[in-house]
DNA sequence: GTTGTTCTTGAATGAACACTCATATACGTT
DNA sequence: AACGTATATGAGTGTTCATTCAAGAACAAC
């Protein structure tokens, strides 16, 4: 009996997930998600109740199942090796020189845009990050078993480092796209496998 | 002739630095400014010219000369080694666990926050950057002389990658400031100096 | 066609925003 | 004491913000 919804909520969060991915939660306005989707400020509202934070926290988990992984590729599937993990950083240097992939990761800017001052959102990234966590060591076990790596080097240890250094190579990116820059930095970050 | 200023600028500016660090430049308001510098809109505004932007930029220009480098600390000393970076990335983890540190870093974060969207802010983070691959190169050269890094390495690129490190640090540290994390980051990235 | 229910709409709300300006003020000079 | 000059003040500017709400609209059931 009820009047049928005209959009769906689903295509709604990926557009406001792509706002929020490219300006930052602030810098994103109610206005700019109208435009963006089309859908009225109260009909916005209605299908996401808790406002705009609430928009926000639904993008970052919509970001975690539709994105990351397709950035991650192949480095979640259980054979995953190095030549896995050097896809992903590949991607990411890719991702930084493009125009399109300039705006980073949506989790990396919330770490550090709203981490500090919301809870809710940092659990998000925290969630993000050890998931990477987890493939990278997985992937770093098989490559010992397979002798890809030294034998004597710590897969838990490494696994955070290449964790912080594709972080980091976030921020460089960010403020430097310069491609031999990315390069050197992902290429010594493997070497320290060896 | 003139009525005399009732303020240093100097102080101003350290104050509205100490408030950007904190919340960031959209998070940050004039009011917020006005309250943290007892300095009225009007004489704010007629002391630095250009408004919000310019007194951004001016508190990335003293965080620059300030903050840097106290935290650098005898890393841009000319006898700098690993004893110095290793003491930098210590500082930095201290820093990130203390309640006042948790802010992170200024220029990391205008680096996610305003680089993509503001070229002058990039321009301060890339000097920025480009400072700390110069100690890194330095120290790690001198380690190198003195046989407190292998032979092969590749100084340069190694400096890159650290660099790469401590901002991916500063990001980890944001979302999750614990201890044996952030350490494990550390060792691991020193394990591969070897 | 009427009714009930949920949806859409967009103007309206009040707060917060960056920024300005007329006025008042404090000083050295005369 | 009077003047010229640079500063201080804070109410006021117009804009933009997130959010709400009354009114209208679309459908299924009867």
């Amino acid at each position: 009996m009820p009047r049928p919804r005209e959009f769906e909520p689903d295509t709604v969060l990926n557009a406001a997930m792509l706002r929020f991915w490219e300006r930052g939660y602030r810098a994103t306005s109610i206005e700019d998600l109208v435009k963006a989707t089309g859908v009225k400020p109260g009909s916005l509202y209605s299908a996401f109740p808790g406002g705009k934070r609430a928009l926000f926290l639904k993008s970052l988990e919509r970001y975690s199942k539709l994105v990351v992984p397709e950035k991650l590729g192949e480095l979640e599937a259980p054979g995953a090796s190095i030549a896995e993990i050097r896809g992903y950083f590949d991607g990411l240097v890719r991702d930084l020189l493009s125009p399109e992939g300039r705006q980073g990761c949506l989790l990396v800017n919330t770490a550090i845009e709203k981490a500090a001052e919301d809870d809710e959102a940092a659990a998000v990234v925290r969630g993000h990050l050890a998931r990477l966590e987890r493939c990278m060591t997985h992937a770093l076990e098989n490559a010992t078993r397979r002798g890809q790596v030294r034998a004597s080097l710590d897969c838990t240890g490494s696994a955070k480092l290449l964790v912080a250094t594709c972080q980091g190579l976030m921020v460089v990116g960010k403020a430097n796209p310069d491609e031999t820059l990315l390069r050197a930095i992902v290429d010594n970050a493997f070497a320290a496998l060896g």
